[in-house]
DNA sequence: TCCCATCCTGACCGTATGGTCAAGATTAGA
DNA sequence: TCTAATCTTGACCATACGGTCAGGATGGGA
């Protein structure tokens, strides 16, 4: 017998619903920009009638802002790696592959979020000048610390973060730059390794991280 | 006498007015994206009446296709000095302080650039199939050279190139971000200068170039 | 001076978009 | 079973946008 439908309970209807939209609008606002998105569209890509959209998310603007806030958070949180590395090779390589993953299963989330930070973010300026400000923080002062214990070259750790963050999601921003310059096709399970390997060899080599063991 | 103001000839009115539409349409399409943009900003910037935009540029669309190819020329400008250099210390690190300098004063152009490319290149994909795949293809082989000729790592070139891109244009494309994290203020001349010397120390380290003389 | 080509622009048009609403369907729970 | 709450949706609205156009202004060349 193929699957008693149980009909779903209301609590059920709204979660997922509410998954399937954000779902939806990540994808439509990342191929189209805030401006180029329409609510249409996001419904169409979700399954529902626009009105049901309307239903669930008031105006445009809290459905992209629900969109982007979500996107901080996993963005924020590839970073807890970071913070129990015994040294720069093991934290900066491991963050490294943590946001090279991102970027290859999540590239419609980054493209969302460099458009935002592009247009001077205006709905999570808020976001950046306290959360994101702390973050960073925190992280360059684990950096400073490694230098100071003498496990990398005394490189200005604020640079080296907008290094880190610059190249991993650049192979989700620009990855249909790549893909037009790899014979237009997507890259390759190996391929991926291949890039992941020669930013870490780079960027460790580049700032003197001790090699571990 | 304070100065006779001669009226401008036919030809310097258009020259004229074309140049004042592109740069107020760089602008409002690197601060809008295309979809958020509307032709009546860009008039307003301008300071021109809406129709007079539409008389020099037919549609939104070919506005748009001027301004994402003049910045492609420019995009590609950048790379002359990579050529004639004897070794990747000096090619590559002028190579960084041109791009970085780009950054620095057009970033509004470099927005402009990553928000198309982000979008699948909807206007410039056959200028991507030809002319970057040959430019490409041609920094490939000086940066394959340099390494037979052992005055590098054997790095995959591919990735060296996206790792330059990628680190340069970031200070333009997240711009923002960087001036949120650096207390809301714009980065000083002496800022530029140590991203632009921690950037290439990094990234010449990272690929063991040797250092010249 | 006169005529033509180019330039300028306010007023206008059709359409697409974000958003509303009222009426119906479905579930919760008393 | 009956009522209230939640969910669904086609039809509708006001607005903003890209684009058009007719008619006037301005400069070029003979």
């Amino acid at each position: 017998m193929p699957q008693t439908a149980r009909p779903l309970s209301k609590k059920e209807i709204r979660q997922e619903n509410e998954r399937v939209i954000l779902d939806a609008a990540e994808k439509v606002f990342a191929e189209a920009g805030f401006g180029g998105a329409t609510m249409q569209l996001i419904a169409d890509v979700a399954g529902l009638p626009k009105a049901n959209l309307h239903y669930y998310f008031p105006t445009k603007e809290s459905l992209y802002r629900q969109v982007v806030q979500s996107i901080f958070q996993n963005w924020l949180k590839a970073a807890d790696i970071f913070d129990d590395a015994p040294g720069p090779s093991e934290g900066i390589g491991a963050y490294i592959d943590a946001k090279m993953e991102i970027s290859r299963r999540h590239p419609a989330g980054s493209k969302v979020w460099a458009s935002e930070v592009m247009h001077r973010a205006p709905v999570i300026q808020d976001y950046l000048e306290t959360t994101l400000v702390e973050w960073t923080e925190g992280r360059m002062n684990v950096i400073q610390r490694w230098i100071n214990e003498g496990k990398m070259d005394p490189i200005d750790p604020r640079h080296l973060l907008y290094m880190l963050w610059a190249t991993t999601q650049h192979y989700a921003d620009f990855g249909h730059q790549i893909e037009t310059l790899n014979n237009g096709t997507p890259l390759s399970q190996e391929q991926w390794e291949a890039a992941k390997s020669s930013v870490k060899s780079i960027i460790l080599k580049g700032i003197g991280a001790v090699d571990p063991g």
